[in-house]
DNA sequence: TAGGCCATCTGGTCCT
DNA sequence: AGGACCAGATGGCCTA
């Protein structure tokens, strides 16, 4: 915009001047490189670059012998004031862009901090970034319940770890966090049921290795499965133990990493629990029992409920779509009664 | 198409 | 005076 002469449009508010170019005008692609951006102004703006306040002064004394007329007068003070106020303007102008490239590098730095933080809260995905506020709200609740472990000095049940985590968060990342922990829906049956619901099981609602899907026929991460958000599944057990003990080789990584890593899994409407959306997330903590998914039973309950025997995996959850809209139908019954 | 999310611009305020 | 920080406005992109 510098490159503009400096006419009405100049005088015009800055406001109204943006309006009226494109977003990524030349200048603003420029200022993504503020020293690039310099140099430009120093070939295209003639004496606009300088540094601030300096040689102002000379230059507006130029300017006010400039506004001397053919007999040495001084122009009237109207004019006078105007041609000030052009150069004024400019200043003013060249100030501002300055204050925009500082303003753009300052949220790209608060951006890079937030990816940062996406990075260690216990839900990583690169293709499925966590929404900053959703980033933030789940930091908040994983130092929350790291710290309640301290203060309580023992492990709480998977489901009040995962409850806690996913408190006043949006049914997306609720089911984002959820698939990164490796929770799968029928625990929750098991859990909100009891007994009873065991009759809602499939042939593979027991615990089957992981990599395998066994109505697909196909290992986990093809067919159906939602492979173009692959998501790097949180280990749970490393977020767990890596706190208390040294991990197992299992849980060393959150991370999905190479072939023998867990798949990764879909996450798109598994995990759909959620009645209703908390408008307030203060006073409601009500997500939890959308997320009564009960540690199983059996092998992983052993010397610790969360603790993965050796040769043990937890449970990746396969599902084809319908299958998952039965089960949540089963779930929104089990809600209504 | 509405709504969510985001990047950017902008002017105000505070601090050094 | 100038920079950092902040919040409002705006428009683009994406998705349900």
């Amino acid at each position: 915009m510098l490159t503009l002469p400096f006419d009405e449009s100049v005088v015009m508010p800055e406001s109204q001047m943006c309006r009226k170019f494109p977003r990524e005008s030349d200048d603003q692609k420029q200022m993504k490189n503020p020293e690039s951006f310099s140099k430009q102004i120093i070939l295209r703006g003639k004496n606009i670059k300088r540094s601030p306040g300096e040689d102002t002064e000379k230059e507006e004394e130029e300017e006010e012998r400039e506004e001397e007329d053919e007999n040495g007068l001084p122009r009237r003070r109207g004019l006078r004031k105007k041609k000030t106020s052009k150069i004024r303007m400019e200043r003013i102008k060249f100030r501002r862009q300055e204050a925009n490239a500082r303003e753009r590098n300052r949220m790209h730095g608060l951006n890079d901090a937030l990816d940062n933080l996406r990075k260690v809260v216990p839900c990583y995905s690169k293709t499925q970034k966590l929404s900053k506020i959703e980033t933030l709200r789940l930091a908040k609740n994983y130092i929350w319940a790291l710290s309640e472990i301290l203060r309580i000095g023992k492990r709480p049940d998977l489901l009040t770890f995962v409850q806690n985590l996913c408190k006043g968060l949006s049914q997306p990342t609720t089911n984002l966090v959820a698939g990164c922990l490796q929770l799968n829906a029928r625990s929750f049956l098991m859990g909100q049921a009891g007994e009873g619901a065991h009759h809602t099981r499939t042939p593979y609602s027991t615990f089957y290795p992981p990599y395998h899907s066994p109505e697909l026929g196909t290992p986990a991460g093809h067919g159906t499965l939602d492979n173009s958000k692959s998501m790097k599944p949180y280990n749970y057990c490393s977020a767990y133990e890596s706190f208390y003990e040294s991990t197992s080789p299992e849980c060393a990584s959150p991370q999905f990493e190479g072939p023998l890593s867990p798949p990764p899994i879909n996450y798109n409407g598994i995990f759909s629990l959620k009645q209703e959306e908390s408008l307030d997330y203060g006073k409601n903590y009500n997500y939890g029992m959308h997320y009564c998914a009960v540690p199983p039973r059996g092998p992983l309950g052993q010397s610790s409920m969360f603790r993965l025997p050796t040769e043990s995996h937890f449970p990746y959850d396969l599902h084809l779509r319908n299958q998952s809209l039965t089960i949540q139908d089963e779930l929104n019954a089990v809600f209504h009664n």
